[in-house]
DNA sequence: CGCCTTGCTTTACGCTGTGTCAAGTGAAAC
DNA sequence: GTTTCACTTGACACAGCGTAAAGCAAGGCG
């Protein structure tokens, strides 16, 4: 699970400051942050950004390593996986889902909006979200081990429409749009999802 | 419920070329569409586009306003509508929703990605996205007036789920990048629902 | 000790795309 | 016949990205 091998340039310290950098800069201005910008908050010369990251994608895709070394959602994951019921289950998986968003949020705009046009950010977002599909999909396995899952889901479907209702825009418009606390996003969220799919 | 009237600049002819031209280069090039690229496409010049929208932005915004009246939803929805069970509203809303996001889905993706840096762009996009908000309110009121409403939900709460739920990005992930045709969309979704929310 | 490598900085420049400006044209309207 | 409208043409300023080249300080190494 470690981070693939990719030699990277120049003192790892400097490259974790402008990651930081970054990560802040897009929180507060989102797709519009500047390089220069970068830099400057970093503390190090727009060129050092370059020779970091090649460039703008290049950088991007970096944040996105970043937040996962950070985040370490291996952790959580686990708490997840221990609980003793499907329904505590798909809890416990909304309560880390609505924590999750809420700190990648901004990034994750970002990172939407530039699928159509790099592939390498394309790449590394659509990456994380293959991953996602795989712990949801674990999670629906779980719940039919258990003998639980309604009558007309396969795994496959359950896990992908687990996945996708899960997903980034829904929990936005419910809580930034509509106002929800965690609190009502975990709450209907689990109540819509056992209803659903638990038998 | 007509478009409000403001004045716009010129012949409503261009208007149209110009505002076709964006969409078809939207869908093809995604946010990356340059503005030469328009006005070359519908054959006016680069500074027409700039008499006619102002900016990139209001041709955006522009744009939003075109789709309204080219996909006229009124005679769909009210098809929706005379839906005779609550099982079957939601089986022809999901069935009008799939066909919606085929179709708006690369300036839905554009749109979106514009979200954190342009304050029109944003305001034209909510507009639409809490008209949906609405109708989607109309029917889970339609729902708890048959008295199916399932136990557990209010009124606003079921509607902000449901409009959640039917968004872009769960539908462009299932279908887009899982492979799911409309028919499964369609079949699924309204599984989902149907179980979920009606008793 | 001199020498090289590493990890940067500084300055400069080219390029693309947006947005603006000013003058001009052709056709219809009065 | 003049005015107005809708647009064209050509030029320009500007921002932000990416690149190139030279320099410099610190540490390792013979």
């Amino acid at each position: 699970m470690m981070s693939s091998e990719v030699p990277t340039y120049g003192d790892p310290d400097t490259r974790q400051r402008i990651l930081a950098a970054t990560w802040s800069l897009v929180s507060e201005r989102g797709a519009g942050f500047k390089l220069r910008d970068v830099a400057q908050t970093s503390g190090v010369s727009r060129q050092a950004v370059y020779l970091h990251f090649g460039d703008r994608a290049g950088l991007l895709v970096g944040l996105v390593q970043h937040m996962d070394d950070v985040l370490d959602l291996g952790a959580s994951l686990s708490h997840v996986f221990e609980a003793p019921t499907s329904s505590e289950l798909l809890q416990r998986a909304m309560r880390l889902n609505t924590e999750f968003w809420d700190t990648v949020a901004p990034v994750a705009q970002v990172l939407e909006a530039a699928q159509h046009d790099d592939q390498a950010i394309t790449a590394a977002w659509r990456d994380r979200m293959r991953l996602r599909q795989q712990v949801f999909g674990m999670m629906i396995q779980r719940i039919a081990d258990n003998g639980q899952l309604a009558t007309g889901w396969t795994i496959d479907r359950g896990a992908a429409m687990l996945y996708a209702v899960a997903g980034f825009e829904p929990w936005r418009e419910l809580t930034r749009e509509l106002g929800w606390d965690h609190d009502t996003y975990v709450e209907e969220m689990t109540r819509i999802l056992t209803r659903a799919m638990l038998s």
